[in-house]
DNA sequence: TACTTCACATACCAACGGTATGTGAAAGGC
DNA sequence: GCCTTTCACATACCGTTGGTATGTGAAGTA
C-alpha cells in the first residue's frame, strides 16, 4: 500500500476486525443465508484470501460473531446481576437484562434465529453454556443450597427458563407494543416466585 | 412408462408424496442447508422439473414438509387433551403429549432447529400458530375465562410456556437420560400450578 | 543484504438453486 | 375413431456461491 497502516500484527487485527464488523452487520440484517462471502468481504474492503487466512470458512466466521455477542449479553447479565447484592435480586436483575439484551436485532436473529441451525444445536449449546447460560445456571444452584429455592434439580429448570425467556425475547422484538414488555415480566417473575421456597 | 401406473391425479399425488417423505426424511438427516435438491429428487426418482412443478422452490418444499410435521405434533396434542374431560387436565396431557412429541429427532430438527432459521422467525411463528399453538393458546384463554388460572394476559403467557417446552424437547433429545422427563415434567407442571388461582 | 515469514490478493473450480424449454402420455371434444 | 389440448413431468442450461490452490510483496530476521 501506499501509506503505512502499521506494524503486521496491528494490520491483522484490523482486518479481523473489520471482517467481524461487517459480517455481523450483514448476518443481523439479512441472515446468514441471505449473505454471502463476496458481500462480507466488499464490505469490510479485503478479499476472499483474507477471510480464509482469518477464519476456515463461513460458519467459522458466523460461529466468531456469535461468541462476540454472546459475549456482549453475557457481560450486561453479569454487569445487572453484580449491581445488586442479595442472591434473589442478582437472578431476577440477571434475567431481566437478558430479556432486554436478547430484544436488539442483531441478537434476535443471530442468536436466536440463525445460530442453532447454522452451528448446530449442540455446538449452539456449548457455546450459550459458554456466555449467558452459565449465569443463569450458576445462579440458580447458589439459590438450591441457599435453601431460597425448593431443593430441585437445577439444569432442567434452567432450561425451561433460558427457552421461556429465548422465545419471549423474540415475541417481544416483532411485537411493537411496549406494554407487552411488563405483562412478559409479570408472568416471567410469577415463575420464578412460584419457585422459591414456602 | 412400461407399466400403467394410474391415471393422472394418482400420479401426481405420488409423486408430491414422495418429494414430501424423502424431502422430509433428508432434511431431518442432514439439516436443511446440508441436502441438495439433486438429493432430494434422486431418492425420490424423479427429475428437479418434477420438484419446481409442485413446489416454488427448496425453501417452499421445506415449508411444506414443516407444515406436515407441525400438523402431526398438532394432531398428537388435539388427541390428548380431547381424551380428558377437565380443562385442566386438557392443559397439561396437551403439554406433555407435546413435549413428547418434539423430542423426536425429524420434528426437533425440522421444526425447531432449521424451521424458523428457513422460513424466518414471524412466518414460522405463523405456522406454529396454525398448529399446536393454538391448541396452547385456547386452552389459556378458557381457563383464565373460567377462573381457573388468575387474571392475566394471555399472549405473554403462552410465549413463555411454549419457549420453555420447546428448549426443554431439544435439550431432552439430546440428553439420554430417560429421567431427565420426568424431571423437566416436574419442574414445568410445578411452573404451570403457580398459574392457578388461589 | 539476503533470506524467511506472513498477510493477504488473484485465479480458478465444483456444486448448488433456479429457469427455460422440450416431450409424451392422458383427458376432452367431435 | 381421431384430433387437439392439457398436464406432469424430463432435459439442458445458467449465474452464483462457498471453497481452494497458488502467487506476491511488504514486514520481520540473521
Amino acid at each position: 500500500m501506499t501509506a503505512e497502516t502499521g506494524s503486521r500484527a496491528r494490520q491483522r487485527e484490523r482486518t479481523r476486525r473489520a471482517l467481524l464488523r461487517e459480517g455481523r452487520r450483514l448476518f443481523a440484517e439479512h441472515g446468514y443465508a441471505g449473505v454471502g462471502l463476496s458481500g462480507i468481504v466488499a464490505a469490510a474492503d479485503v478479499t476472499k484470501g483474507a477471510l480464509y487466512h482469518h477464519f476456515e470458512g463461513k460458519p467459522d466466521l458466523f460461529r466468531a460473531v456469535l461468541e462476540e455477542v454472546q459475549g456482549e449479553v453475557a457481560d450486561a447479565v453479569a454487569a445487572a446481576a453484580d449491581a445488586r447484592r442479595d442472591p434473589w435480586d442478582q437472578l431476577t436483575a440477571g434475567c431481566r437484562a437478558f430479556l432486554t439484551a436478547s430484544t436488539a436485532p442483531d441478537v434476535r436473529r443471530i442468536m436466536l434465529v440463525d445460530g442453532p441451525a447454522v452451528l448446530g444445536w449442540s455446538t449452539w449449546r456449548s457455546l450459550d453454556e459458554a456466555g449467558s447460560a452459565r449465569h443463569l445456571r450458576e445462579a440458580l444452584t447458589g439459590l438450591v443450597r441457599a435453601g431460597v429455592l425448593r431443593p430441585q434439580p437445577v439444569p432442567p429448570l434452567a432450561h425451561l427458563l433460558s427457552g421461556a425467556m429465548n422465545e419471549a425475547a423474540l415475541w417481544l422484538a416483532g411485537s411493537g407494543d411496549p406494554g407487552d414488555l411488563d405483562d412478559v415480566w409479570a408472568a416471567f417473575s410469577g415463575m420464578l416466585e412460584s419457585l422459591r421456597s414456602p
